[in-house]
DNA sequence: TATGAATGAGCCTTCATTCAT
DNA sequence: GATGAATGAAGGCTCATTCAT
């Protein structure tokens, strides 16, 4: 549950209650559309006190697949290996999932729903540009490493989506440089920014960075998510001054 | 080795910018044609007496299964795709291949020497270090979009290869990374870049965005690689100012 | 037993051509309705007490699934397909048939029933046996093509029974060829039909036309049943003449 | 190899050398395209020797399949049970095969060759066509006994084709039905047949006779295939009578 | 050098059926 | 009566690789 604590935390201060509410709704909506990725950790869960089950099959599934195809890649995961680790038989997984394909597709959704989310909270806070640039790339660090095996999946596999899938995949992670662009040319236009490097550049240039976090960043390593984020930051930043 | 000596014409400091124009133009023909590694075997090669066709079937191999890969991925593309794009038999393949995976491995070993032997270049050159390390930075991004199949294969198929080859190609690779820190450690001890931020996360955070041009460069898009190399060298310049 | 009662009414001799008509409009009904065979449990069934709703669950399952073997055949047809057309649960479908073999079997059992009764009312009328012989051949077209998806699955999908029930079926159809062979040989013996050909013989030749009908027969085209069931006879009387 | 055997006996008379030039080209292409269908017998093919193999692995495949086929079905064969009945592996017949449906589809395209073929050198003999008819009847009986693996397949498993290859092969069956409606109508025409009944139903009546022939006959009961033959033709001609 | 038939292991998926609820 | 999650055994097919020629 790293994550919901992520959550709590990070985010620029002060919500109102309407925030509140669609970050519920939101992760509402999470449980039933693709689980809710809670970590197959063996920490309880305190959410689940109460509530039903909620298809711990269909979570467990969803985080083996996510750990396997990190780990060796789709293609080289087979379902049998997955179900084996989620222990349960294929015919469990074919009822929570159409395809392999689909449990990739689903791991996608995920992913996109989350960072989505967290850029729009940070974008939409208020302060200085800078700041909130600075904020938003800290954090999709911390994310990023937080979410270590979703971000080695996303690049690796994209191309193994479904063309229709893949398009979609596609069409929301533009959406979501988009918004992180839009600061950048936000901060350009105000002066803040260098501008003789387009703003797109730069977001390519930036997210290149975070994608490869998974290529060499190790949880156990010296640093912790949120150093390497600041030092991403801090370079980003610092690559912008005019 | 037509390879080397196309290499030697490149280099730094001697000559005007249509030359480095031709430079890039040439080294997008090399990818197609040249398939430096002759074979792991250690019989000597017929081909090099008098230079002659020099196994135009395991170049054609090479150069499709490159194309493929890089379109495809290594676990979804065939041998018998393969052999069936360079118009040979499975029996060719395998007469100079000792596997796909060889193949893979071949195209790896390809990069890395290519890309080692470049970076050695320019970062040997003499000059400020400022002006060395744009040097390498602008080189490497224009290397890897006139190659960017080769980039494509290299982080999404790096752990298809055999443990043992995977070592070798990270060990390798790591070398280059360190050659490259060592310029930017260099200017942080002359006090020309600051030296808040460890260099080698510096280098993984440039790296990160040149092994991602591959999701976003297209060779008929507004920019050709000169271009969006010096762009990536000035933010990587700009990042480092103290 | 609504069909019996439907038989009663369509028997030879009482009534004009109109009434004909009707009947084979009646007979198309049945198929859809019916679904005679009221599950092989011993267990009376409740639905005779006043006649109430008798189980449309059940019935419909039996007509759907009818309707998708006769489409699809027997093994590409899924029990998920049959209880999805039928709007029910794969559960409720184990609880009105033990397989789906025995959702076969049942068809079977139907169409054996239905045959028998008929052609047993025609042998036994009265008048000569060239007369019988024919009322009875026009009659076996007509409720053929009346049910015409029972005869596309009876030889198509006759060895998928289990070995028991496929012996019982075929014992079931021997005794119904018998007695119509015993139409044959009775005119053989009185010298109206041709002996120099065996009547067995001649019942197989004649109902493999029948059994054909599948194939090749539409009801919405040119032909009604009774036009192809009078053709038919007049075929089979015409080969028999002496 | 009985069907050459009975392709030699019992070709009506004295045709030309090009009559003979067709054949053998004919069987000469079948070789290529679907193997030979020479029965899985042990004895040795006189055919064989000089020639290369011609695939006896294929010959096999289609031989077993065809057994299979006809025994449990197209739907209940595996096609493990396949290659094990030929002695071979999937890998083999997949090798020479694109799919199972594509054995089946083989397996027709061979049926509907030969009898076409038969059919036109009966129709195009000279003669009363009452005698031409009545020889046609026979030879279709003779060679669908001799071949009752194919028949019992081809009705049973017709809708397991794909649609186009369905297609395909519904209208060469309809063109083999129009040429034998062709006698008919000819007969007709002439007044020795009546012609109160339409030659197509006429033709549907036949048939339906004949392909039911793999329900009841068996090639060791008390009548060969050239006595049933003679007694459906006298049947058909009988039914024919003005 | 090069072919292509053949292998055998493994892959994704389907499906009839069961059973706790 | 009825549900639907879960099973386990196949099923069709692919594929890298081998080997006699």
């Amino acid at each position: 549950m790293r994550f919901r604590q992520s959550l709590d935390n990070a985010l620029p201060g002060q919500r109102g209650p309407q925030a509140a509410t669609d970050q519920s709704v939101c992760l509402g909506r999470m449980t039933k559309e693709v689980g809710m990725s809670r970590r197959a950790s063996n920490l309880p869960a305190p959410a689940d006190r109460g509530a039903p089950a909620e298809e711990p099959v269909r979570r467990r599934l969803l985080a083996e697949a996510t750990r396997l195809f990190a780990e060796r890649g789709f293609e080289s995961t087979s379902v049998q290996e997955i179900v084996a680790a989620a222990g349960v038989t294929k015919g469990a997984m074919y009822h929570y999932f159409g395809s392999k394909d689909d449990l990739l597709h689903e791991i996608y959704a995920r992913v996109l729903r989350l960072q989505m989310e967290r850029l729009n909270r940070f974008a939409d806070a208020g302060g200085p540009v800078a700041e909130r640039l600075h904020a938003a790339a800290t954090d999709v660090v911390v994310t990023t490493v937080d979410n270590l095996d979703d971000s080695k999946i996303f690049f690796r596999s994209m191309h193994q989506l479904a063309p229709e899938t893949y398009r979609s995949v596609r069409a929301e992670r533009r959406r979501y440089h988009e918004r992180f662009r839009g600061l950048v040319a936000e901060g350009q236009r105000d002066g803040v920014f260098r501008d003789d490097i387009p703003a797109e550049m730069v977001v390519d240039f930036f997210f290149g960075s975070v994608h490869h976090l998974g290529t060499w960043y190790h949880p156990d390593g010296p640093l912790t998510g949120k150093e390497v984020g600041r030092h991403f930051a801090d370079l980003l930043l610092g690559s912008l001054r005019p």
